[in-house]
RNA sequence: GCCGAUGUGGCUCAAUUGGUAGAGCAGCUGACUUGUAAUCAGCAGGUUGGGGGUUCGAGUCCCUUCAUCGGCUCCA
């Protein structure tokens, strides 16, 4: 007998040997019903494994996030399933599941859309057959065998680049079988709600020298009613686009003449200002000073900096008087220029250079992006040069000022600290320090993050603060990067109390990465209905009809002058009409003013379709002013 | 860059098997002077992304090119 401790504390006696499902069994059937994997002693585990020893179990079903996993790396297989069915000379890859769902990889002619209909109609056939799904193993040569005389020459390469020691395991139902480490359920019969939601081509093993498989896209769940909740959000999600609000709302647009440079229209460049003004405002008070650095420098200082030799690809270059210049593709060889043209005391340090500048990246046709992946950028960009003993306390400001930004708009994010690579400039006890600076920073500041090991620029190692955006796709938008390494190529120096020459270790971060992407991301987030201290227009001055514009022009003027954004609707049209405009331009204070308002000094004022009544003008504008000025959401 | 899809007035979309490019909204003109999400009427607006081809005839079929969209790869 083996002692089986559960989640809720308890202890309970099994036959060595017991599968994880018979456990579930034992505590209840609904369990057994919904357990999707185990996880033993914090590993997840298939349902069918015996347990063999003492163990801490906890059985998980849909709701987990492993659960999820298995759950629906199952409907990738009965999607291969069906697939092979259909079209038995399809060669398969690999099927995962992912954050969402779960795709498939097969190498054959892109699939129609047709196809993928008559794809999931077989895929529903064998969920109905409710088909056994069994896991064996084979040794390593038996393997190979299998799945040569299958022709699955994929799979034979899966299997000879898997480590020696590997357990070789393949889940069979009917007439499929796959090379698979599980886990998973017991029967196609529990998938029942699933769709197949896009083909796209991808790169056998994601790289793109590799052959490019066709790749079905689809999600599962347990429940049709949990599915069509998730089909609904992507729907929602996709009214939420920026590139369609934004053109809707005038704010910024694109054209076939600037591909991946983006428009900026009036009321696009005051949002953009704004922000902009937002982060002059806490720079200043945290001690930055801002500089500007020239958009094209030649190529001495590009060969310098180690971009010329390693960036060229994603530069845009030009000659100027037969000399080559680039167009700055980043702000920091400019920002070291500036640091390098006056000499610096230890007690000038941390020296930390604001600079929203202009960059100019050569992305590929293929990955342009609305305003999220953009050729032409503004970085929020700052350096700070400082001694080692420096580093703690900088990463720590700057960890205060991404948080301030991002919680000031509720954005979630999570953080990640990436460590030294493999292949690295710099000496260990630099990254030693380095390292644990980042790391003591974000610990003493109680923050929660991941660690990438290895993961870290060749020059030093970094923080990275990833947005969640409303489709719960994430964005890399605040960085943190430690360098030693430019420092040394432009032999940057500062005179320490000893009178010596040291070397400064240069930070490099931005809070909202680029400007525009940080945009489009707002956009999506708030649907276009900004926070009334951003949005381009605060308010809307609605009068009933042509008798009342001359109080309607006293009360435009009245804000104007209180520094409110606002615009009139001085058409000949019903105020109806006017109201469905405005609130189409996620404007959020209606004033609609008339006979009444115009007697008694008032403005009758509408928020986001909520009637607040008829206002005093004044105690309007001290309100609006109060909100804008607290930065409230 | 690669795989797939798409491209029709400013916007959103129509147009049997190839057979006269239409509508709504927006715009302009006029009437209405309006009380909380679309007043009515009239007018104007298009070499169907560009180029080439097949055909008596191309928005529709073919080639090519550009852009966009969904992915892959890369990335702020």
């Amino acid at each position: 007998m083996i002692n089986v401790k559960l989640k809720d504390g308890t202890s309970k006696q099994y036959e060595k040997g017991t599968t994880v499902i018979d456990i579930a069994r034992d505590i209840s059937e609904g369990l057994a019903r919904n357990i999707c994997a185990g996880l033993l002693n914090g590993d997840v585990v298939d349902i069918r494994t015996p347990i063999l020893e003492d163990c801490e179990l906890n059985i998980l079903t849909f709701d987990s996030p492993e659960g999820k996993r298995a759950f629906r790396h199952t409907a990738s297989h009965i999607l291969a399933q069906a697939v092979k069915r259909l079209y038995p000379q399809t060669k398969l890859a690999i099927g995962p599941s992912t954050d969402d769902g779960f795709y498939y990889d097969f190498d054959r002619e892109p699939f129609t859309l047709d196809e993928l209909e008559e794809i999931e109609k077989e895929m529903k056939k064998v969920v109905k057959e409710n088909i056994k799904i069994e896991r064996f193993e084979l040794p390593r040569d038996e393997a190979v065998k299998f799945m040569e005389e299958a022709g699955e020459t994929y799979k034979v390469e899966l299997i000879n680049d898997l480590p020696e020691d590997a357990v070789i395991s393949f889940y069979k139902q009917g007439d499929f079988t796959d090379l698979c480490a599980g886990p998973h359920l017991t029967s196609t019969k529990a998938v029942k709600a699933f769709k197949l939601t896009s083909v796209a081509g991808a790169y056998w093993r994601g790289n793109e020298k590799n052959k490019m498989l066709t790749r079905i896209y689809g999600t599962a769940f347990t429940k049709s009613e949990d599915l069509k909740l998730y089909l609904e959000r992507i729907e929602e999600a996709k009214k939420r686009d920026h590139r369609k609000i934004g053109k809707e709302l005038g704010l910024f647009t694109f054209m076939d003449e600037g591909p991946g440079f983006p428009f900026f229209l009036p009321k696009g460049v005051v949002l953009k200002n704004t922000l902009i003004n937002f982060w002059r405002e806490i720079h200043e008070k945290e001690g930055y000073v801002e500089i500007s650095t020239p958009m094209i420098l030649n190529r001495q200082l590009w060969e310098t900096s180690g971009h010329w030799g390693h960036y060229k690809n994603n530069m845009y270059t030009t000659v100027i008087d037969d000399d080559d210049f680039a167009i700055k593709p980043m702000n920091c060889p400019g920002g070291l220029l500036v640091y390098k043209s006056t000499q610096h005391s230890y007690r000038d340090l941390p020296v930390r250079m604001g600079e929203l500048g202009v960059v100019h990246r050569c992305e590929k046709s293929g990955q342009l992006h609305g305003l999220m992946r953009v050729r032409c950028f503004t970085q929020d960009d700052a350096h700070i040069f400082m001694t080692p003993e420096q580093i703690k306390d900088e990463i720590k400001g700057v960890v205060r000022i991404i948080d301030e930004v991002y919680s000031l708009f509720g954005f979630k994010y999570h953080v990640e600290l990436s460590t030294r690579p493999e292949d690295s400039m710099g000496s260990d006890e630099d990254w030693e320090v380095a390292t644990n600076g980042l790391r003591e920073a974000l610990d003493d500041l109680g923050m929660t993050y991941v660690v990438n090991e290895g993961d870290g620029a060749f020059y030093g190692p970094k923080i990275d603060f990833h947005l969640e955006d409303c489709l719960g796709r994430t964005w890399q938008c605040g960085t943190i990067q430690l360098d030693f390494q430019l420092p040394l190529r432009f032999n940057t120096e500062y005179v320490g109390a000893d009178n010596e020459k040291h070397r400064p270790i240069m930070i490099h971060r931005v809070v909202f990465g680029s400007i525009e992407r940080f945009i489009g991301i707002l956009t999506e987030h708030f649907a276009g209905n900004f926070p009334t201290w951003l949005t381009p227009v605060q308010a809307a001055v609605l009068p009933i009809s042509e008798k009342f514009h001359d109080y309607a022009e006293k009360v435009v003027e009245t804000l104007k002058d209180s520094g409110i954004r606002v615009q009139a609707d001085y058409r000949a049209e019903k105020i109806g009409y006017k109201i469905r405009e405005a609130r189409l331009q996620r404007i959020p204070y209606l004033l609609v003013v008339g006979e009444k308002e115009a007697e008694s000094g008032e403005v009758a004022v509408k928020s986001r379709g909520e009637d607040l009544g008829a206002k005093k003008l004044d105690v309007f504008i001290k309100e609006i002013k109060e909100e804008i000025d607290s930065k409230a959401r």
